[in-house]
RNA sequence: GGCGACGUAGCCAAGUGGUAAGGCGAGGCUCUGCAAAAGCCUUAUUCGUCGGUUCGAGUCCGACCGUCGCCUCCA
């Protein structure tokens, strides 16, 4: 089946067709680094790397660029968050968005969310912005006024098309104390010049300032990925006016379309209203580890169709890190039970056992991912199989090398490739190997203590186990354990 | 005022016009020295309300009721 995708521009779902028949071209828009990442931010960017990854399982290469924004915000009346940041800890404000830049990269990097191929700051691309303004003006969709650069909406009717919302244009992009000189309430900033000491300022022909929030987008992605691309990604809360900006200027100066697909990722919520460093309601993503497995937090953000709204709730987490839990021990236990399977015991047939149905769970997680996305749906196959093996598992002693192989390979391709909710060794981290001998040993210890019956030495070992950390669980044939998650 | 989303069991929710997935919770069973885990079984005559289209509607159309988000910066 084709893959399909939501275009946020149609509004409809539209079959997907890459300009280039290897290449994804997909640029997604980078948080303000000001401060450390939070849970909704988490969304956005692990849905895009399972769009990603995806893409990827579909045989394309994917060049996926994101735009950190580390040139202030013009907002008057406010000071700007990476200049008071600065300011509060005595650094300059590259400084501060340097810091979170690397903090945001360690963060998805823990939620096993793939680098970017290229991660662009905004910052290193003011000289190409002016020029790119300096078009506009040429190109007469741009004026100037006393200290700043607007962009004229004017010649373009469908200005505000992705969110269909003109008035919207118009109302978010009032500017408060200036701009009393735009020619049309829905132009916007691109560039303002600062007279204030401010260290966020570049040269320009229009004297010291700084550009617009929405041309550092547009000029970042143009850079990498060229004047039309497939994929432009993002948070649905950027829609107005953010894309809507974007998507008008990038085609006024490129006169051609720009991005094929716009994909708008739905919020994260918490008590019904957004997640927002503003609100204060946010749970940064360095505390939400320090409470669930990164495994049960991207569980958690996908288990809704990503351009559906979630909500935060406790719960909902903490039985996604039980359901996330009960994946990796039922993996744990198909990967011991291939060690004890011997090659001997029929490999080669393996294949045509008990199990003829097992490549339709590679279908059916493919056809829901080919259809938007569909993350939900994609993890009802994964549990679906995660029956299945458990069934097996109890049910058939005698399940072949080969067939446990055919499972194993399933869920790394598909739970771990696809949606990282897998990782490489379950369970066990950096020590694993003489963790793992140790728990043995005592094991050993404890199984000949219920040789001989002696029942409270066998428990106290099973409890003192169970205080540091480790689950153990006695089966028909063997004993099996597991790191609690912390 | 403008744009939009959503109302399905105690809770979270999937449902692409063809006779209500799944998960959590709860209850029972199997296994078991005891646990735990796992497996099995049970848990909605019904999808906010009222109309309409249809052989057939949770699904399409209309109206209404209700909840919520966005519209300064924000993923």
């Amino acid at each position: 089946m084709a893959l399909r995708i939501y275009n946020a521009l149609s509004r409809k779902l539209e079959r997907f067709r890459s300009f280039d028949r290897e290449w994804v071209s997909m640029y997604v828009c980078g948080p303000t680094v000001y401060d450390h990442a939070h849970l909704g931010h988490a969304k956005t960017y692990v849905a895009m790397d399972v769009v990603a990854r995806h893409l990827r399982l579909r045989g394309y290469q994917v060049r996926y660029v994101c735009g950190f924004i580390d040139i202030g915000r013009i907002a008057d009346g406010e000071e700007d968050r990476l200049v008071s940041g600065a300011r509060r800890l005595g650094i300059t404000p590259t400084e501060l968005a340097d810091t979170y830049i690397w903090s945001f990269h360690d963060d998805m990097d823990a939620l096993g969310v793939l680098r970017p191929s290229i991660s662009a700051r905004a910052s290193c691309h003011v000289p190409r912005m002016v020029t790119w303004i300096e078009d506009l003006i040429d190109l007469g969709c741009a004026y100037e006024t006393g200290d700043s650069v607007y962009f004229s909406v004017d010649r373009f009717a469908d200005c505000g098309k992705l969110s269909q919302q003109v008035s919207g244009m118009q109302q978010a992009n009032v500017d408060l104390d200036r701009g009393q000189d735009k020619r049309n309430p829905a132009d916007f900033v691109l560039w303002r010049s600062e007279d204030s000491q401010t260290p966020l300022r570049w040269p320009s022909p229009w004297g010291l300032g700084a550009p617009g929030s929405h041309v550092a987008c547009s000029v970042m992605a143009n850079s990498y990925l060229g004047r039309t691309f497939d994929i432009h990604g993002g948070g649905l809360g950027d829609r107005v006016p953010h894309n809507d900006c974007e998507l008008v200027q990038s085609e006024a100066h490129n006169s051609v379309p720009s991005a094929k697909y716009w994909l708008l990722v739905g919020d994260l919520r918490v008590a019904g209203q957004r997640m927002s460093r503003r609100l204060g309601n946010h749970l940064t993503i360095k505390d939400a580890l320090k409470l669930y497995s990164p495994e049960a937090i991207r569980y958690f953000l996908l288990s809704r169709p990503y351009r559906e709204s979630v909500d935060f709730r406790r719960d909902a987490l903490q039985a996604a890190q039980r359901d996330v839990d009960h994946l990796h021990q039922t993996v744990r236990h198909l990967r011991r039970r291939m060690q004890e399977t011997l090659p001997s015991m029929g490999s080669g047939t393996a294949a045509f056992s008990s199990l003829a149905s097992l490549p339709d769970y590679r279908e059916d997680f493919c056809d829901a991912m080919d259809h938007d996305f569909d993350t939900a749906r994609a993890l009802g196959v994964i549990f679906d199989l995660v029956e299945e093996v458990g069934r097996t598992l109890t049910a058939d002693r005698k399940a072949s090398l080969g067939t446990l192989s055919t499972m194993d390979k399933l869920f790394r391709d598909l739970a771990g490739d696809v949606l990282g909710i897998l990782p490489e060794t379950v369970g066990l981290s950096g020590e694993g190997k003489l963790v793992e001998q140790l728990v043995e040993a005592l094991l050993e210890l404890r199984s000949d203590h219920i040789v001989a019956r002696q029942w409270s030495q066998a428990d106290a070992i099973r409890s003192k186990l169970d205080e540091i950390g480790v689950a153990i669980q006695d089966g028909p044939q063997d004993t099996s354990w597991r790191l609690k998650a912390s």
